[in-house]
RNA sequence: GCUCCCGUAGCUCAGCCGGAUAGAGCGACUCCCUUCUAAGGAGUAGGCCGCAGGUUCAAGUCCUGCCGGGAGCGCCA
């Protein structure tokens, strides 16, 4: 059973494509389309302009044709209270407002699960994937929250959802750790994340000025690779205080295990299942992938390095350096490997969200999977996400340029509390709510962004929680609660207009609400969850106006059920929509 | 030099597969709590959609060139 949306497409769809055969008119696609002014109804079509165009005849004429066989249709008139011609040729559709209702009725009833769906594909999400030995970057911070998103969008629309944490955790940057960790003979497990950075940033000061030391270094990470226990040593005790950092900052802002809370129905259908395998473990598999690019003929051996060359203007990658060590192709082309061959991973698609500098890495690794003929590239998706600058330029840990993710968190949180006036709040609830608050508009002010754009990071602009912000939106879904919980229990279904005419303001919800699930859809297939923070932000604008020029609870019964149920749908979908960008949403704040 | 991304209001950004009068937020200025949460609402000012061509009935959106910003380009990941 579809959505109102859905429904509607359809249905203009196939009735227009019976109307022109009716009319003996060539067949052709119909695109239906949102027109940005009310006045011109909910929905439109401009086939017939099309039409007569090709055929050179008056369009407003043969859209008055397709108009007049359209209302023969018995459906179409049970849908619509008007369809009407206008220049240049398009037709527009209004939705009975009993369309509308029925539909906020429905969001009522199916709660949480309203605009879910169920599916049978799969989709890995590789997204996160922070350095091991390198403190948390804004960076990974932006690629965790629009990939959780991303999870959360699929799992709702009934994909089965591999998030897939794929660590830096090897490389020849293990090099530099363990030949500084041996120069200075310090003892790692003493260390902390932040040591591991300096001396890391130390030995590459060191390298600079003496670039022999560059090849001890990569002696070391050879010796890594090969299995020598000392390297092994320091390197996983790297691993280890690292993921013990990760892990806390993962769930203080509730990402990588937290998903939002769906009714049960949902959520058992097909949870997250959440994966960390990390660049090292695919060390095993590189032997065999290396040994397929040579057979297969598409690497080659040249000035001592294995390289793939491409047939277009893309310049050529490197499997293997000149020492043997591998490089983040090979281990790359391995993870596909190994997720094509492992049944509980093997998806219809694999979206990466990692950073824009990384484009040409991914169109190479794509392009030589297709190359090998492993599957088709188009199951492989790059979502690039621009860079985070700061007002004084580009970030740098070297010249102490940096955001640090834990103190952003913390001064964002300690702002929340410091606006929490409501005397009702206790100050236990205080504590819980900055939290919610603080970290909602941390996430949001990040999704709210589309993936690609590049920004710089301003503190006030990062920091602000008024007008297109989180706390906005929580903010509107607590003064619903409020006003729900005063109208005390009261029916909401077999909602009817009736004798009455709605509002402005009335009207503009209703004619949101049913776009839900076509909005989320959107954000999910096109890789972009700020799709759905941009609806959820003009819903929450229209209820706002609407609440502030309509009475809701003083008003007439039959005017008061529905402002109640516009107040509950309302509700309702701005939880189900924060839910799915990772935040939460308080009953009172 | 080559490749990719970006350029929309003072600032930060939306603008879906080309569609009807280009929208928000922040900042500035005016108003609105004896109605349900003012982290809210109403209003004013603010635009050569980088520039120049082209395609089209229709271009912020597509194509070409240029200018400006960013990123990347075999032994980093």
């Amino acid at each position: 059973m579809p959505y109102l949306h859905e429904e509607i497409v359809q249905l203009i769809q196939k009735s227009i494509k019976q109307s022109i055969k009716q009319l003996k008119l060539a067949d052709m696609p119909v695109r239906v389309e949102h027109p940005k002014m009310a006045e011109h109804g909910d929905l439109a079509v401009n086939t017939a302009f099309i039409l007569a165009k090709r055929m050179g005849t008056n369009p407003i004429k043969l859209a008055e044709k397709i108009v007049g066989e359209l209302k023969k249709n018995d459906l179409i008139n049970q849908y619509f209270d008007s369809i009407a011609v206008a220049p240049p040729g398009f037709i527009n559709f209004r939705i009975k407002t009993e369309k509308l209702l029925n539909e906020v009725e429905q969001v009522i009833k199916l709660k949480e699960a309203y605009g879910a769906e169920k599916s049978t594909k799969k989709v890995l999400i590789d997204y996160s994937s922070p350095n091991i030995a390198k403190r948390f970057s804004v960076g990974h911070l932006r690629s965790t929250l629009i990939g959780q998103a991303l999870a959360n969008f699929y799992q709702f629309l009934g994909w089965r959802v591999v998030a897939d944490n794929h660590l830096g955790d090897w490389g020849t940057q293990f090099g530099v750790i363990i030949a500084a960790v041996e120069k200075y003979k310090l003892d790692v497990s003493q260390l902390t994340i932040l040591d591991l950075e300096k001396i890391y940033v130390q030995y590459n000061k060191l390298i600079e000025k003496n670039p022999k030391l560059k090849e001890t270094a990569r002696a070391a990470f050879a010796r890594l690779e090969k299995g020598e226990a000392k390297a092994k040593k320091i390197w996983s005790e790297a691993v280890r205080l690292s993921l013990k950092e990760f892990d806390g900052l993962y769930q203080k802002l509730e990402v990588m295990q937290f998903s939002p809370i769906f009714s049960p129905e949902v959520q058992k259908y097909n949870p997250i299942k959440y994966v960390t395998y990390g660049e090292s473990f695919y060390e095993k598999i590189m032997i065999q992938v290396i040994k397929e690019a040579k057979q297969k003929g598409v690497a080659k051996l040249d000035a001592g390095a294995l390289i793939i060359r491409f047939d277009d203007k893309m310049p050529p990658a490197m499997l293997l350096k000149s020492n043997g060590t591998t490089t983040y192709l090979t281990r790359d082309l391995a993870t596909i490997w190994f997720r094509e061959n492992t049944a509980e991973l093997k998806s219809d698609l694999y979206i990466y969200e990692v950073g824009a500098e990384q484009s040409l890495h991914f169109r190479q690794l794509f392009k030589t999977v297709e190359m090998l003929g492993w599957c088709q590239k188009s199951k492989l998706v790059h979502v690039a996400h621009g860079m985070i600058r700061l007002p004084e330029g580009k970030m740098s840990t070297r010249k102490g340029r940096t955001v640090n993710v834990e103190t952003f968190v913390d001064k964002i949180i300690n702002r929340s509390r410091n606006l929490i006036t409501n005397p009702e709040i206790t100050e236990a609830e205080k504590e819980k709510l900055s939290r919610v608050v603080g970290i909602g508009a941390l996430k949001y002010n990040e999704l709210k962004r589309g993936p690609a754009v590049n920004y710089v990071f301003d503190w006030e602009e990062a920091l602000n929680l008024e007008g297109n912000s989180g706390p906005y939106l929580q903010y509107t879904f607590a003064r619903c609660q409020s006003v729900l919980n005063k109208a005390k229990p009261v029916s909401l279904e077999s909602l009817t207009a009736g004798q009455i005419t709605l509002s402005r303001e009335e009207l503009g919800i209703l004619r949101l609400i049913y776009q839900f699930n076509k909005v989320l859809r959107s954000g999910a297939f096109q890789y972009a969850p700020n799709t759905l923070v941009g609806f959820l932000f003009e819903l929450a604008q229209r209820y706002n106006t609407f609440y502030n020029n309509q009475p809701i609870l003083k008003s007439e019964a039959q005017q008061r059920k529905i402002r109640l149920a516009l107040t509950s749908a309302t509700a309702e979908m701005i939880k189900i929509g924060l839910g799915l960008l990772g935040i939460r949403a308080p009953n009172r704040m």
